[in-house]
RNA sequence: GGGCCUGUAGCUCAGCUAGGUAGAGCAUCUGACUUUUAAUCAGGUGGUCAAGGGUUCGAAUCCCUUCAGGCCCGCCA
């Protein structure tokens, strides 16, 4: 059985209406890792939803986590931000609302199209509606004992200073310590660094809980059933464990059923990146695979396992293992073996599994035609012309543009030499040619130069006469290949040539000849 | 130091909480297709299941030990 499905079955067992929590904390770069979480969740959902359970997975942002330092990628000018909650710092585009907004965008989008089907709510808007305010004064009114579960599951010693909540300085705008003696619901009195000395009403949002209170507290207010998380919240003594106590002792609420998972690893392999030592960024890896793809991807391993993106030919690798469960799903027929994996593309549809076999142009075919064709159109009408597709839906060519996009970027920063080719401006310096090889294309230059302009009557032009020629069929597609692009194979020749000039062709299969 | 995960064919992984003669895909090799490709189809090669010990009639599968790798233990998934 697929790792969702016995877990949804666990979930589904104990709860009637199924609430599945996931995440973000949007206070940087984003990577692929943030997109596991929430494909897990979203799996997850799915499968709970197939067992006919009233499920909801919402996915909290948060917003209100304060900027802990000036990243390298922020300009000088955000080191006065340090310390605010990101939803009050300004964005550094000037496009988007604010901070938080401007990293979680990209992630939004990329979730939205990987199809996951979840309720998108701001952390520091539950603040604003004072939604945190019973677990924050139940946090701080237990504040010792709270202290005292943080040491003995963390096995740290106790720290007295410890602040549940902390309020944030109105003269300054950044968290702050509280002065605890002075809590008195509503009210709590803090002195800043700044100078200033304030008091807050906890019900107003203009405070939050740390992360190890304000975890479980979001559990409580939501009742959540269960959540993934990454194993550094997963390690013993991580906040998972402080998270089940809290909860329990502090908030009198029920911890959900966790759902860890291990760490996914970008692996640079494209000489590109290998060269300058720099990893694959998530947003590459969003770039260059396909949705339905990189859905699979997270699903056909169990969570507890690590992944290695492969950023070289595993993505088309990846891609062609999609596309064939795709089919052995369609057909209905498949080994045990493959059971699971079938079951992890049906569950990457998150419910809107297609009704019959979408058309399959695979990734590694797109990467010969994006090659020739610089635009979609072009793509399209090469497709068209070797008659790979025929009447596409809406959506068979949404998804077919998203391949040639991921394909396009790949092939840019990624790709393997060994797939990439470009026609060379002349007859590429080195080629070699025997007697017999510079026979067939002066007799091919002939029949090229009289033959009319089309993919079919170049292809059996070749066909012809190589077979005629010594050097035979494959010889003669492989000297062609190399005076075209200095390699030994390549794209059809038919649909490859027709695309170029004749006059240029034939100009170059003479030059070669001599 | 503590914790988690992993180690099965060249590569990516199934199989392990139903113990019963080693699996898939890709790669590679061979053959076929009178138009080629990291295309399609058919077939083949390929593994003392990290190592050692234990339980058992029988272990990749359960138990113990060891080795190797990865990662987490700072509110970074």
């Amino acid at each position: 059985m697929h790792w969702a499905d016995v877990i949804a079955e666990d979930i589904a067992k104990n709860c009637e209406e199924p609430l599945i929590a996931t995440g973000i904390s949007p206070t940087g770069i984003i990577h692929v890792g943030s997109l596991r979480e929430a494909i897990t969740g979203e799996s997850v959902r799915s499968a709970v939803k197939g067992l006919g359970k009233n499920v909801r997975l919402i996915y909290l942002i948060d917003s209100y986590d304060p900027l802990r330092k000036r990243y390298d990628f922020l300009p000088k000018e955000f080191e006065q931000y340090v310390g605010m909650p990101i939803s009050n710092i300004p964005c550094p585009c000037g496009k988007h609302k604010n901070y938080a907004h401007h990293y979680v965008q990209p992630f939004l989008d990329a979730v939205d199209s990987l199809g996951v089907q979840c309720e998108i709510i701001w952390t520091h808007e539950l603040y604003e509606q004072g939604l945190f305010a019973e677990t924050i004064d139940m946090a701080m009114n237990k504040r010792e004992q709270v202290i005292k579960i943080l040491s003995e599951v963390t096995g740290k010693e106790e720290n007295p200073n410890y602040a549940p909540y902390t309020p944030i300085c109105s003269a300054c705008g950044r968290f702050t310590q509280p002065i605890f003696e002075t809590y008195e619901f509503p009210y709590i009195e803090y002195e800043c660094t700044c100078g200033n000395r304030g008091k807050d009403d906890i019900r107003e949002g203009k405070g939050k809980l740390t992360w190890r209170c304000e975890w479980p507290a979001k559990w409580k207010i939501f009742g959540t059933s269960a959540e993934p998380f990454g194993k550094d919240h997963a390690a013993a003594g991580g906040s998972y464990d402080t998270g089940v106590r809290i909860v329990k002792e502090i908030y009198d609420g029920v911890p959900p059923y966790p759902i860890p998972y291990e760490f996914v690893q970008l692996k640079g392999v494209g000489q590109m990146h290998k060269s300058l030592g720099s990893p694959v960024t998530g947003l590459d890896a969003i770039n260059m695979t396909p949705p339905e793809v990189l859905n699979y991807l997270f699903l056909r391993v169990n969570p507890s396992r690590a992944i290695d993106y492969d950023s070289g030919m595993g993505v088309l690798d990846m891609a062609d293992e999609y596309d064939r469960m795709e089919r052995l799903f369609f057909e209905g027929e498949y080994t045990e073996a493959e059971e699971d994996s079938v079951r992890a593309y049906e569950i990457a549809q998150h419910n809107r599994t297609p009704e019959k076999l979408p058309n399959q142009i695979s990734c590694r075919h797109l990467v010969n035609v994006a090659q020739m064709a610089p635009t979609f159109e072009g793509v399209l009408e090469i497709l068209k012309r070797n008659g790979n597709i025929s009447d596409m839906t809406p959506a068979e060519t949404k998804r077919l543009a998203r391949r040639v996009e991921c394909v396009r970027y790949w092939l840019n920063g990624f790709a393997p030499d060994i797939v990439k080719f470009s026609v060379c401006n002349t007859v590429p310096p080195g080629i070699e040619l025997s007697m017999a090889e510079k026979a067939f294309l002066q007799a091919l230059s002939v029949r090229l130069y009289d033959c009319i302009w089309d993919a079919e009557t170049i292809g059996a032009t070749i066909a012809d006469t190589a077979k005629e020629s010594p050097v035979g069929l494959k010889g003669g597609y492989s000297t062609l290949y190399r005076i075209l692009i200095g390699k030994k194979s390549g794209p059809r020749l038919g649909n490859f040539l027709a695309d170029m000039d004749k006059s240029f062709v034939v100009n170059r299969v003479v030059q070669a000849s001599n």
